[in-house]
DNA sequence: TATAGTTACTACAACAGATAAGGTACGACA
DNA sequence: TGTCGTACCTTATCTGTTGTAGTAACTATA
């Protein structure tokens, strides 16, 4: 069994987020990151990568500018975090942590790996 | 803050199946219950609920009976589990598990309360 | 007596993130 | 020639959640 998209849904904007913290980026390479970084457990689908990205540019947490692949000068769409980005990253990191709160209070002990 | 409904759509129902485990169990009981042991920080609407009830019904996860309130005699609906409801919800544990390893990839290190 | 609050639901329409299906374009490799 | 990988986009659809509203009976308070 995998990861079903009720439960991911709301944290792909976390992830994408989290990996233009530091560099802009583009769809591409931040999907093979979201795969990686997961140990092949989860992988974006593309629309719904780019559905994420046009969300957030529309909400002012991204901002879009086109580039280039310094390689061959292909085109690309990369995309940096605004600062609205970082605040709405963080806030998203509270949230995960309240919610990972209420949401192991209902799994059986059995499961609760890291249970206190 | 709060949670989203983005971030805890696919754990309602994991959360009705943990309350049904040990016993049947009726729409406010369980809605106070999820209340009361979320330290008050998640309130699961109503609507949520009762369709939470009637999509998990039309599965084969729990089955509705009738019932009353032995305090009034007041007709009541209560809802069991069913085998392939405990089944589900032990699938959901591993989700969730699997989920929250993933997730904590990207969660600022600031943030990782119980990092490891 | 009136009002608010609690219990216990149901119906219906709307929202929004995720997704399936499909398309475009180009280079590399067999 | 065909497939694979890169890079991205459009459209329509699905589904859990939610807002709004309604029903109905009981209880406590003013």
């Amino acid at each position: 069994m995998g990861i079903s998209s009720d439960v991911i849904r709301g944290y792909n904007d976390t992830m994408i987020l989290y990996l233009l913290q530091n560099a802009p980026s583009y769809g591409y390479e931040i999907s093979k990151q979201i795969r990686q970084l997961s140990d092949e457990k989860y992988v974006i689908k593309e629309t719904t990568l780019y559905s994420a990205f046009n969300r957030m540019e529309k909400n002012g947490y991204i901002e879009s500018f086109a580039g280039e692949n310094p390689e061959n000068g292909k085109k690309r769409t990369y995309y940096r975090i605004t600062e609205a980005g970082r605040v709405y990253y963080q806030e998203k990191c509270e949230e995960w942590n309240l919610t990972k709160e209420v949401v192991e209070k209902f799994i059986a002990e059995e499961f609760a790996v890291g249970a206190n």
